[in-house]
DNA sequence: TCCAAAAGTTACCAAATGGTAACTACATTA
DNA sequence: TAATGTAGTTACCATTTGGTAACTTTTGGA
């Protein structure tokens, strides 16, 4: 008989799908395209506190992913546009979900983050 | 007018759920919670990879979210219990779909790895 | 007397991560 | 002649992150 399904070894699904999704703006910056094709400026616009260090870099990850197409326009001052490929589509089916939830469910985030606000004041109370 | 749904500011719905989920190990506990209440040491060997300290630190972390009840049976040698609280069951929800969206889909995940293997491998040549 | 079992803590360390700021390129425009 | 706009790179640094290994605690059993 199979092992239960809790058992969360190195290759499951699961880990694999975070693998791909842990930089800080990766999922965000899939979420993103999946309004349109975007330019540089206008990827940066949208993602207020991003560097353009971290902008690129994450792009070139999706880029070699498969799942963003890097398209130059040989012009001046240059000109670059990023799309989903078909491959990013699917990746940020899952993505649009869990925004949906985060979305619907305010209440639930707010909640956490006072837990979370009021555990760290106790804890810093402890160390007087 | 409201601004683009595209822009995703500090302290939007996405962030926030990112802000939560970004332990390495946090939403992988969460879903092994998912399927009942479970003692330390079943989790340690649902999450093979895991080191004592991060599996309490994570522990301590949902926890403090309210996410993860903790009880402590005072016997020796120790019992403890953990098993997701009501708001930690509306966490798992997303992530539920996010895995199972992952189960479905590893053909996708194959070919995302095998283009990431693929550039890696491109650019290791470009520097001999 | 000494070890085992279960949960947890601690000190220490290496690697990964991401931010800042300065720099490049180049045609157009003032 | 000098500044502008757009995309991108680079060196450097601080912080965060997570791993290892040794240690603690308590009672029952060999």
């Amino acid at each position: 008989m199979a092992e239960p399904d809790f058992i969360l070894r190195e290759n499951c699904p699961q880990r694999r799908i975070h693998y791909i999704l842990n930089g800080k703006w990766t999922s965000m910056v899939l979420s993103v395209l999946s309004y349109g094709p975007m330019r540089t400026g206008q990827l940066e616009r949208a993602l207020p506190g991003i560097s353009k260090k971290m902008l690129t870099q994450t792009l070139r990850e999706v880029e070699n992913g498969g799942l963003v197409h890097r398209e130059v326009f040989h012009v001046v001052p240059p000109k670059v546009e990023y799309s989903l490929t078909p491959l990013g589509i699917r990746f940020v089916e899952p993505l649009s979900a869990l925004y949906d939830w985060a979305k619907d469910n305010a209440a639930a985030l707010d909640e956490l983050e006072d837990n979370l606000r009021r555990s760290a004041e106790a804890a810093s109370k402890q160390g007087e």
